[in-house]
DNA sequence: CAATAGTGGATACCTTCACTTTCCAATATG
DNA sequence: CATATTGGAAAGTGAAGGTATCCACTATTG
C-alpha cells in the first residue's frame, strides 16, 4: 500500500506519518522508484504501537524511539532485558545523569532495604522514588495504611505476576514483552487503581452509613 | 515576608511565583499598600505543594489548579470527595466529555464486572482503562499472569490501604488526604513497581540460572 | 501521450505549555 | 532624595509535537 492508504488504515494523518518516519519511529517503506514506496501490514501495526506509546503510555517521541529501538535491536542477554526496558523509558536524559544534584536518596534507599529488595543502587527509579516521597512529604499527607512497606509488598506481587509472562527461551520475545509490559501496563495500573478506589470509597461511604447528608 | 524572600525560601523564581499567582494556584499575599504584599509560611508550603503537583505528579498547571481548588473549597459530602479528587485530576477536559467518540468501553466494563467492583459507569477512569487495554492490545503483549483480574485484585488491596488513611470525621481533611493521595501516590506506585521489577528480574535471571548465552 | 493526482522529501510554520522578560508606576529604604 | 523592590500586565521564549507548503517527480487514466 502507499502512504495515503496507510494513513487511512491507521487513522494517522499523512503528515504525521512522515514525521514519524523522520524521527525514526516508523521504518521506511520499500522503495519501488525514486519517488514511491510501499508499506506493509507491519507498518500498520507499528503505527498502532507508536500511538499506544505516545498516547496512553504518555511517552515522548524521543522515549518512544528508545523503546522501539530496544525492541528492534534487543540486548544480547536476559540480564540486560529489564535494564534496557527501564532506561529506555526513563523520563529525561536516561543515561544516569543527575537531574539536579541528588537532594536525598536515603528515604528511598531505606524503603527498598526494608523491603529486602535488590535493586540497582544507581538507577533512575531510585531517584524518582525519592522525589515521589518528597512530594508526598510536601503534600503533608499520611502515608498508606500499614506503611509504605506494605504498599511495596503489594506492588511486588504485581511485578511478579507481570514478569511471569516473560518468556525465558528467546531474548527478542522477552524484550518485547518486558519492555512493552513495563510501559503499556502503567496506564492500566493507574486507571485500575482509581476504579478500585471508587469501589472502596463506595463501600466506605455508602453501604455502611452515610455520614450526614443527602444531595 | 515579601515576594523575594518567598522566592528564596521556596527556591522558586519570583517570575514563576507571579505566574502561579496569576493562574490562581497561589493565593495572593496580604496587601500592605498599593504596591506591596506580605506572604506567610503558608505560602511557602503551598509553593512546595504546587511544585510537587507539577513535578513528580506530572499535573498540568490547569489540573493542579483544579486539585488545589478542591482542597480549598471541598465538596459538602463524603460521597463527593473521591469523585472530586478524580475529576480534578483527569488528564483532559475533566467534565465528562468524550475524547473522540467512545471506541469500545466494553472490555473495561467487563473487567470491572468480573472483579465485582461498583464504579461510576460514566467515569473518565473507565474510558482510560479502555484505552489502556487497547494499547496493551496494540502492543500485542501477553496479559499479566493470572489474568487482569488478578492484577485488579491486587490493585484493590492498594486502594484499600490508601483509603484506610482517609479520616472519616471531617470532610475537609478527608478531601485533602484523598485528593493528594490520589495524585501524589501515583509516582510512588510507579517507581516502586519498577524497583520491584528489578528485584524480581534479578531473582529470575541471576540467582537460579542464566539461560544460555554470553554476549 | 498529455492531463491530473499522488508521492517522498525538505523546510517552514503553527499551537500549546510553562515559564521568563520587559515595562511600568508606585512605594520602600538607605 | 536616590536607588532598589514591588505588584501587575503584556509580550517573548524554547521545547514538543505536529501541520502545511513546496517541489520535482511518478502513476494512472482517458
Amino acid at each position: 500500500m502507499r502512504i495515503s492508504e496507510l494513513s487511512r488504515r491507521s487513522d494517522v494523518p499523512v503528515a504525521t506519518i512522515k514525521y514519524y518516519l523522520r524521527e525514526g519511529l516508523l521504518p521506511p517503506g520499500e522503495r519501488t522508484s525514486a519517488t514511491q514506496a510501499v508499506y506493509s501490514e507491519a507498518h500498520v501495526d507499528r503505527l498502532e504501537l507508536i500511538r499506544a506509546l505516545l498516547g496512553p503510555a504518555r511517552l515522548s517521541v524521543e522515549a518512544a524511539g528508545r523503546v522501539l529501538g530496544v525492541i528492534d535491536d534487543p540486548p544480547e542477554t536476559f540480564l540486560d532485558v529489564l535494564g534496557a526496558a527501564q532506561t529506555a523509558t526513563a523520563p529525561t536524559g536516561a543515561s544516569g545523569a543527575a537531574a539536579d544534584e541528588d537532594p536525598d536518596l536515603d528515604p528511598a534507599r531505606e524503603l527498598v532495604a526494608e523491603l529486602g529488595w535488590t535493586v540497582d543502587p544507581g538507577s533512575v527509579e531510585l531517584t524518582q522514588l525519592a522525589s515521589a516521597l518528597r512530594a508526598v512529604e510536601a503534600g503533608g499527607i499520611d502515608v498508606v495504611d500499614g506503611g509504605l512497606a506494605r504498599y511495596g509488598r503489594t506492588v511486588h506481587d504485581l511485578a511478579e505476576a507481570e514478569l511471569a509472562t516473560v518468556p525465558t527461551d528467546e531474548v527478542s520475545r522477552a524484550v518485547r514483552q518486558s519492555v512493552l509490559g513495563t510501559v503499556l501496563l502503567e496506564p492500566v495500573l493507574l486507571s485500575l487503581r482509581r476504579l478500585a478506589q471508587q469501589d472502596v470509597a463506595g463501600r466506605l461511604f455508602t453501604d455502611e452509613e452515610r455520614p450526614d447528608q443527602a444531595d
